[in-house]
RNA sequence: GUGGUUGUAGCUCAGUUGGUUAGAGCGCCUGAUUGUGGUUCAGGAGGUCGUCGGUUCGAGACCGAUCUUCCACCCCA
């Protein structure tokens, strides 16, 4: 079958049954955003290349899917350029507009243009697709929804706060127990690297750091030296590699190691007010820890550091992630605006969901009715009925041709339909319907009242 | 971007060192059953073996390219 269409690697089609749970967790998502004041936008598919390159770093513009420009874009091309070809300059030349990478620096970009429009602290949320020329993988795909919500214009500790509970709020609502949001900072981050002499070496120390549950202590340690940390100072952090304990003493081990260093014990600082905060307001079902080995490639976080973890068991890597940059709008030019911010990862939350048979089914069903078509005179008389479900809210229609009553039958079962009725002649002069329950098989005859009371 | 891996019916997969007409299960269609689906029984349809090229008397199988799948790295949700 060489000739059956397909679609782009790294996409997908989503089927009615998909699309409904997906539906649903986004609604749950809506909802919660909504509860806690943050209000929608939308931003285009497409910005200007400008917006976007090199926001994310060289890999990210590599990642970018970059459009051609309309019309003879070739012929307008400087010659040298054509001649040495050198991609990154020639696509400059012919392509001046790029598929949206992310929701946040769209977001920065709207803040910036609307900043006269907008009321400070701003908080958002966004819920649209992104895209990116990465090579595929098992929950990794080229064309993707993020779910954002993010605060600009406060520095106040109680968004992170707040960020913290609105977890809570939605992964309670989902039925996902046993959820854990990990924290870190970014400045403890800075004060341990500070404290090994190794501030020079931030990123690789982190992203070495950050490897330790994937590759283990001595996985971290040989990355370390690899990179010109020196085996001294790897043997004075060695303590965080495995801490202990809660949320409190492992910041109480953080207070030894960071006692030297300013910035450090502002991170300390900061973790210490939110976990008090949290600890005072109460958690439904998610579980706040301190993880100091968190740090997700981050370069543009400065403060608050969030990841979740899915449930114990379930094998998926993290369902959410987030943190604070003070300086989210400064690449376009406005500057001292703080942002906090946490993404939800739709596609791994709803393969969570559906390893723990989460899924409601009230969330996920279709039509709960199907009339059997006999014929003109029959339709009409069923499709009064219909008329009247609709009006109470019961989904139900008709089966449009009168065919054979096996293939009706049989389409309401494929449908999963729970009821179908049945109404010929007979139940026309007497003015009833046969009501079958397609799961025990029971049939009833009931008048229009009667119908709408037992499906309602 | 680097290294590997996969592709045979709608789906999941067999297919011997290269040898007639490529199979199974499930699904699909028809009938048993003209007012009863899901169960059962009988029958049937459906494949240029991902694509293009090469080796060979002969290729689903071997070689090359390309697309696709999945995996590791890089990076990331």
């Amino acid at each position: 079958m060489a000739q059956k269409p397909s679609i782009p690697k790294g996409t997908r089609d989503f089927s009615p049954e998909e699309v409904l749970r997906r539906n649903y967790i986004i609604n749950t998502l809506r909802t919660n955003f909504e509860l806690f004041g943050f209000q929608p936008i939308e931003t285009p598919s497409f910005e200007n290349s400008s917006t976007l390159m090199g926001k994310y770093g060289d890999e990210g513009d590599r990642l970018i899917f970059k459009i051609l420009n309309s019309g003879d874009y070739l012929n307008k091309v400087d010659d040298a350029v054509y001649t040495a070809k050198d991609s990154t300059k020639l696509t400059a030349e012919i392509s001046e507009k790029a598929l949206r990478y992310d929701l946040t620096v769209p977001f920065a970009r709207y803040v910036v243009q609307h900043q006269n429009e907008i009321e400070f602290p701003f908080k958002r949320y966004q819920i649209q697709p992104v895209w990116r020329a990465d090579r595929p993988q098992k929950g990794r795909f080229r064309e993707f929804f993020q779910c954002d919500a993010d605060a600009v214009g406060s520095d106040s500790l109680l968004q992170e706060v707040a960020f913290v509970q609105l977890y809570d709020a939605v992964f309670t609502d989902l039925g996902l127990k046993g959820t854990t949001v990990k924290m870190n900072n970014r400045k403890i981050l800075s004060g341990l690297a500070e404290a090994i002499g190794a501030a020079d070496k931030l990123i690789d120390f982190t992203v070495a750091l950050d490897k330790l549950d994937k590759i283990g202590e001595e996985g971290v340690v040989k990355e370390m030296l690899a990179k010109g940390i020196s085996e001294e100072a790897i043997t004075r952090v060695k303590p965080i590699f495995n801490v202990s304990g809660n949320f409190a003493e492992k910041l109480n081990l953080l207070k030894d190691l960071l006692a030297d260093s300013e910035v450090g014990k502002e991170g300390i600082e900061e973790l210490a007010y939110i976990n008090e905060k949290i600890a005072a307001l109460g958690l439904a079902t998610v579980t706040l820890d301190l993880d100091v080995t968190l740090a997700r490639g981050l370069n543009y976080y400065t403060g608050a550091i969030f990841e979740v973890a899915a449930p114990e068991g379930v094998k998926m890597g993290s369902i959410g992630g987030g943190g604070r940059y003070d300086d989210l709008t400064g690449i376009f030019g406005l500057k001292n605006m703080s942002g906090v911010g946490i993404s939800f990862g739709l596609d791994r939350i709803y393969l969570v969901l559906e390893e723990l048979g989460l899924f409601p089914e009230q969330a996920i069903k279709g039509t709960k009715l199907l009339f059997i078509n006999f014929g003109e005179a029959e339709s009409l008389y069923c499709l009064k009925a219909v008329k009247s479900l609709r009006e109470a809210g019961i989904t139900s229609e008709l089966y449009p041709d009168a065919a054979k009553m096996k293939k009706q039958m049989s389409h309401a079962d494929k449908r999963n339909i729970q009821f179908v009725v049945l109404a010929g002649t007979q139940e026309m002069e007497e003015g009833v319907y046969t009501l079958k329950n397609m799961k025990t098989g029971d049939q009833t005859r009931v008048d229009l009242n009667e119908l709408i009371k037992a499906l309602a």
